[in-house]
DNA sequence: GGCAGAAGCGTGCGGTGCGCACGCTAATCT
DNA sequence: AGATTAGCGTGCGCACCGCACGCTTCTGCC
């Protein structure tokens, strides 16, 4: 690849991953929804929600979190009604964070609320177009620098 | 736009942002630099290098983030040797953050570094596509929902 | 079968970053 | 010239993070 390609694309990528960018993303996400889910315990809820029931060393592992970290929001959610704590049945250690149908919802909501934003911020593009650029981003996240490690 | 492309964007988007994303983008950036440069002190640096020399109200307001959080930030880069305080020759009060030859080279350094790390991310990738990609994300950038507020 | 080590969890604690409030100096306005 | 505004640095309280500790439960070994 000539190296102007790789310049350009980390000239974007810098402005797309500054801090303001994540806490406007953030507020359209929170707005509406309980103040239970911001910046610091979306991340530990949507995760759940791909993986399904997990530990908190676990999850902690999936979002790049330490263990304590996880625990102490997920304290908050569980507070919130959007988590639940449950005996792990097969290992009386463990303790299993799972999603109660109030996080389910709560989780279908704010994803939906962030495509509407993202929909309302691309209203100049044609169709088309978004949907080509969805398919390079994703391509991008898949197979790019970053994806290869699961973190 | 359908609503399922709004979808897939905020779904791709949503793990670019991820915490761990930064964190392994600014890893690549760190190292080898010396330590002054980190992912707090990066976007100070990144801006003044972009502005020119500014107040560190004015730079707040350019990566959104606090007058005095700015000041601390730079206070760090100044005794890295990477940014110099300079009295503003038209206004006594103004403190005017500039970069030092050193700090000039450290940033192009740094950018160096990143765009290699992302070529080497897309070595499967033709040159074509890279580019193709370049092209969409900066459009993104600057057409998409997050553009329109300066930060 | 029992005991030692490992694995899991919650919490106390120190370190660090953030923004607000305060006080000071310099510019601007009347 | 006096008063108000703008700019700056720093003290302070708050919040978050990860480590270290102690507890419980599981696992492996004799």
């Amino acid at each position: 690849m000539a190296n102007t390609t790789g310049y350009d694309i980390a000239d974007a990528l810098g402005l797309l991953l500054r801090r303001s960018t994540r806490a406007r993303l953030y507020a359209h996400l929170t707005e509406g929804l309980g103040k239970a889910v911001d910046e610091l315990t979306y991340p530990v809820l949507s995760g759940l929600a791909r993986t399904g029931p997990l530990s908190a060393a676990e999850l902690g592992r999936e979002v790049g979190l330490d263990r304590t970290t996880v625990t102490r929001r997920a304290d908050r959610l569980e507070s919130a009604g959007l988590v639940q704590r449950r005996q792990d049945p097969v290992d009386g250690r463990a303790t299993l964070l799972t999603l109660t149908r109030q996080g389910h919802e709560t989780i279908a909501a704010t994803r939906q609320r962030l495509a509407a934003a993202i929909e309302d911020g691309l209203a100049s593009w044609s169709e088309a177009d978004a949907q080509t650029f969805a398919r390079w981003l994703r391509r991008f996240v898949d197979e790019g620098p970053f994806a290869p490690q699961r973190d």
